[in-house]
DNA sequence: GTCTATAGTATGATAGAC
DNA sequence: GTCTATCATACTATAGAC
């Protein structure tokens, strides 16, 4: 029992992180004041500061966390063996992992142009690391004939456009489930891929 | 000459919302003040209210105009007949347009929550719009049997994140000319669409 | 048509009481 | 750890001079 009473540190300090990230995904970085995110968490607004440097910090650890949690995540998933079976998984991974985190991914998407420049490198380059793993897939399918792409890099970015687009208009409860959604970008990605 | 000396009205009008497109693809609509679009025009900020009804009306003619400018052009140049020639005429219109109109884009797709509802609402009907034509074609493309999709919303709204992702990354000047990509999408389209 | 001045309010961040 | 109070600054929009 070494914490003083009182002490929420531990509670409070997540509390802020999410009620920043349902504010900033609602109504956008610079449209929100830190006394709102107070109000959201149910402190004042000076309290803020015991939990975040300033409101860039609030911005780029969400990003920062949101694309590590990206990266790692594929990376326990990653089956490895043929580039086929591999980018069925990432479709899967990345139409799951999406939706699962609507308001963080609409804020990586949205606030770039609203981080320093110095957290703006920093983000591009965790974006640049995901997109090297897209492209890697359908290079190495390339080589051992999986693929028949005229060039990695452009069928790379165009794959996580349309897979990331899912974001923009699947409603839960809709016409389709998720499962019947993945199956059939699944099968547009594969035939667009192939000769 | 029924104009007064120093009436610059046709000139200064279009000035400030060009500005304003520009100081809001770059910034966004919510870190952008009046005072900055007057300064970037060269008047006072009180004398924007001259050609603007308030910062909204802004926003929203801008957005306006630019989904009416794309549903218009594709009218002009939707070539008719086979369903499988009017979604190559789309997927080639649709990069070109969207390319030539960068900053326009990118408001049309980030700066929607900034509108109010009803505001939101027009725009939205609009984009659906677009949205109908892509989902028109494929369904009647179905019907022919130049494609075999699934799901028509579905593929529609998967062809258009893949075509409007080209403006995230394409830079002219590099590895590809704007029709190389053009050819490219194409081919992974049509292929995504066929049996 | 544009200016200056200003009303009225909100902002991010800090200081110091408890 | 949270509060209240506050600094210094910025904001949108309007009024009235020219």
């Amino acid at each position: 029992m070494a914490r003083k009473t009182g002490s929420h540190s531990e509670i409070t300090g997540p509390r802020v992180r999410a009620a920043a990230e349902r504010l900033f995904a609602r109504h956008g970085f610079a449209a929100v004041s830190m006394r709102q995110i107070a109000a959201e968490v149910g402190v004042q607004a000076g309290a803020l500061y015991l939990y975040t440097k300033d409101k860039q910090a609030l911005l780029f650890d969400m990003m920062d966390a949101h694309m590590i949690a990206l990266l790692d995540a594929w990376q326990d998933i990653d089956p490895g063996g043929r580039p086929m079976a591999r980018l069925e998984a990432l479709v899967r991974f990345h139409i799951q992992f999406h939706m699962e985190r609507q308001e963080a991914v609409f804020i990586a998407y949205m606030e770039l142009r609203n981080l320093t420049p110095e957290n703006y490198v920093a983000i591009t380059e965790r974006r640049k690391a995901y997109e090297h793993v897209v492209e890697g897939i359908l290079s190495d399918g390339n080589t051992v004939g999986d693929f028949a792409v005229e060039d990695a890099h452009l069928s790379a970015m165009a794959v996580i456009a349309m897979l990331t687009g899912v974001n923009t208009w699947y409603r839960e409860g809709g016409r389709l489930s998720l499962e019947r959604v993945e199956e059939i970008y699944w099968d547009m990605v594969r035939k667009s891929l192939v000769g």
